[in-house]
DNA sequence: CCTTGACCTTCCAGTTGCTGGAAGGACCAT
DNA sequence: ATGGTCCTTCCAGCAACTGGAAGGTCAAGG
């Protein structure tokens, strides 16, 4: 399989599939006699697990940590559960952040009058 | 003022200064005969400003408009409010991601035993 | 046989918003 | 004179791609 149809099958790009290799998250790919990378069906589950972990936020570190796990037989669920919860703290603290600036902002457009006239709350306490 | 000073009054790293100055965000300061930069404070001001509205997650292109909006003395407060109102609906966005993430994580998280065991439904369900 | 179009290759640059570091000049106090 | 702290510029790197240029390959159709 060429990189293309590869591409097509798991969703993933070909940039980034070229990415993911430059990077080492995948091993370099086979070569045809034309140089073209050659792929198998293995590659393509790969692919599409690196796709929904990705999906899930989780960097590209983190999603090497997963398929070495998912590689290795003798692991512990632990391990994959404490990184998926560390992952979740990340994202509760993500959340918080957005929230907090949500609540400034609703605050702000309330005092504001948001019509013709220039006088602006937003602007006097971002002015300070 | 040279930009260290500045830099500890308005908050903003000199750095930073420097590439707000690069990227247009601030026009270029004036130089002293040793070709340092010198502010005013005014500029702390600006800076200031900056600074706030950075810290609510606006984008520096969104803070360049601001900073338009606030010299701007014939603005009508409604395009203030409209900025501010897309860039909520920008951070629901974001957060409701989040969460939807957040909810398959914590599922799949509720589903793995987490012990010594390999068996994993996380695993399992990135692989398909 | 030739051309066209869809592949593939590599490499470089841009995105966002800084941040770190190197190399060199300036200033100030002792 | 010397040390320490400022300032200058430019280059590189972070995350995770994405776009584009320049060029090689391949398969189908006239």
């Amino acid at each position: 399989m060429n990189i293309g149809t590869v591409a097509k099958r798991s969703g993933v790009p070909a940039k980034t599939i070229r990415y993911y290799e430059s990077v080492g998250l995948i091993r370099p790919a086979e070569r045809g006699d034309n140089g073209y990378r050659t792929y198998s069906e293995t590659d393509v589950e790969t692919l599409r697990f690196i796709q929904r972990a990705r999906s899930l936020g989780f960097s590209v570190a983190d999603v090497g940590n997963l398929l070495a796990l998912w590689h290795d037989r003798g692991r512990a669920s632990a391990d994959v559960k404490a990184l998926a919860q560390r992952h979740v703290i990340e994202i509760d603290r993500k959340v918080e952040e957005l929230l907090a600036i949500k609540r400034t902002l609703l605050m702000l457009m309330n005092h504001c009058h948001g019509d013709q006239r220039p006088d602006c709350p937003i602007l006097d306490t971002l002015a300070g």
